[in-house]
DNA sequence: GGATCGATCGGCT
DNA sequence: GCCGATCGATCCG
């Protein structure tokens, strides 16, 4: 399995975003291949952003955002869950994409412990997916691309534009327009 | 199956 | 001090 190298991620993040899709995230954890299918992500794009953490500029909570692409930018929110993205573009411009949900594939007893729920809620949202792997802080700012990586995607069959569904981003709150209604998520529905 | 609401704490205008 | 890129329990129908 071939992994996804800096310039996948050294591009438009909406690019980025659409093209994870399909792709599979791997976290290496106790030796232990824990992976999914990509099925919905977000895009997060420069400073003007307002739903993007970047908006308030540097800080050192979104320094990351701002370094160099192919990176993990993992933060803590609600008091209690831990979300996953990957910087985009080129450094020193603030964007990511936050990965959404997973269609769970390799190690799935694993994440199952880790849950404590039933297999249709393991990893379709970002904090349970986050759960699910054990990702938080210690993965803040990894090098996806780095040969030792503990958490990476590989290359999968793409998507075709067919089954690509777009639409506003989730859980944006009061956040002003445009912003608000940008149709920055990108998923896959489920098949049935 | 949908609406509502509490949990819980770090980051920040 | 306020509020959040959420989740899960609970209450309803």
């Amino acid at each position: 399995m071939t992994r996804l190298r800096r310039q996948f991620y050294d591009r438009p993040t909406l690019e980025v975003a659409r093209d994870l899709l399909g792709q599979r995230l791997v976290r290496v954890l106790d030796g232990h291949r824990l992976s999914g299918l990509i099925v919905e992500t977000e895009a997060y794009v420069g400073q003007e952003d307002l739903a993007s953490h970047a908006r308030f500029g540097r800080t050192p909570r979104s320094e990351i955002m701002f370094g160099p692409p192919g990176h993990a930018y993992v933060y803590f929110t609600y008091g209690m869950h831990w979300m996953l993205n990957f910087v985009t573009e080129v450094k020193g411009y603030p964007a990511a994409v936050l990965i959404r949900a997973l269609q769970p594939m390799e190690g799935v007893e694993v994440m199952r412990r880790r849950r404590h729920h039933p297999d249709h809620i393991l990893t379709n949202g970002p904090a349970k997916l986050a759960q699910a792997m054990n990702i938080d802080k210690g993965l803040n700012g990894c090098d996806l691309c780095a040969r030792e990586a503990v958490l990476f995607v590989e290359r999968a069959p793409s998507v075709p534009e067919a089954e690509v569904v777009r639409g506003p981003r989730v859980g944006l709150g009061e956040t002003r327009e445009p912003w608000l209604s940008k149709p920055w998520n990108f998923k896959i529905p489920k098949r049935r």
